[in-house]
DNA sequence: CGCCAGGGCCATA
DNA sequence: TATGGCCATGGC
């Protein structure tokens, strides 16, 4: 049986069962979650998150010192740059009146440059952000992606962008498959391809190679 | 104690 | 293009 991305999603889909992500009330709330995220667990980016509730609207954080920002984002660590990164996302989102709807319709490839010129706003941040927030059908390329892929055998596009356009381009995958498909690695990796894996009840060990580096 | 976590920027070669 | 240092908390 020939194995490929449609096949893992499969597999992975059946084991772990419909994800419905992303974790947040609004699409404000995820996109903070995004930058809140970057590099650090969801565990700790979520008590960063219920410090900042109370302020959790475009209109209520712009109002906010970017010291008092990162003193309430602390537990998601590097709450220095996050508390800048929020403030040049709020700049940019402003710049659209804060208005979801009328970003959506923005060209996928556009809007994809447009958060990619935010600073802190990089390949992986914008790539979620499109897909769970403005509704564009993407692959989201991240370390669980490439550790999962590599251990089962492939050998993937080295640069991030060859590498998305490559599961996509075999997957014929709409909004709702690459959806599940980002939440359901991030599930895997953490319940079994851990950096040091528990294999056993492995959904993927049939096709996995075993190359635990 | 060290390792890891749903990255990105910047300087350097 | 591709490394390396830097940012920092909290769970285990």
């Amino acid at each position: 049986m020939e194995i490929s991305y449609q096949r893992i999603y499969s597999r992975l889909f059946k084991y772990y069962g419909p994800q419905k992500w992303w974790p947040a009330d609004t699409s404000f709330e995820m996109m903070i979650g995004a930058i809140l995220v970057q590099n650090t667990s969801w565990h700790n980016a979520e008590k960063a998150l219920a410090n900042i509730k109370p302020y959790l609207a475009p209109e209520l954080m712009e109002k906010l010192a970017t010291g008092e920002m990162a003193e309430m984002i602390r537990p998601s660590g590097f709450f220095n740059v996050k508390a800048k990164r929020i403030n040049a996302f709020l700049k940019w989102f402003k710049t659209y009146h804060c208005d979801i709807g009328v970003i959506k319709q923005i060209d996928r490839q556009r809007l994809r440059n447009e958060l990619l010129n935010i600073n802190g706003v990089g390949r992986e941040t914008a790539d979620v952000m499109l897909l769970y927030a403005f509704d564009k059908p993407i692959f989201v390329v991240d370390n669980y992606a490439r550790r999962i892929f590599y251990r089962i055998g492939f050998n993937m596009p080295k640069t991030y962008d060859a590498f998305r356009n490559e599961v996509e381009g075999t997957m014929a995958g709409d909004l709702e498959l690459f959806n599940e498909f980002h939440a359901l690695l991030v599930e895997h990796a953490k319940s079994h391809c851990k950096k040091t894996p528990i294999c056993e009840g492995c959904p993927l060990l049939e096709m996995c190679h075993q190359r635990l580096d």
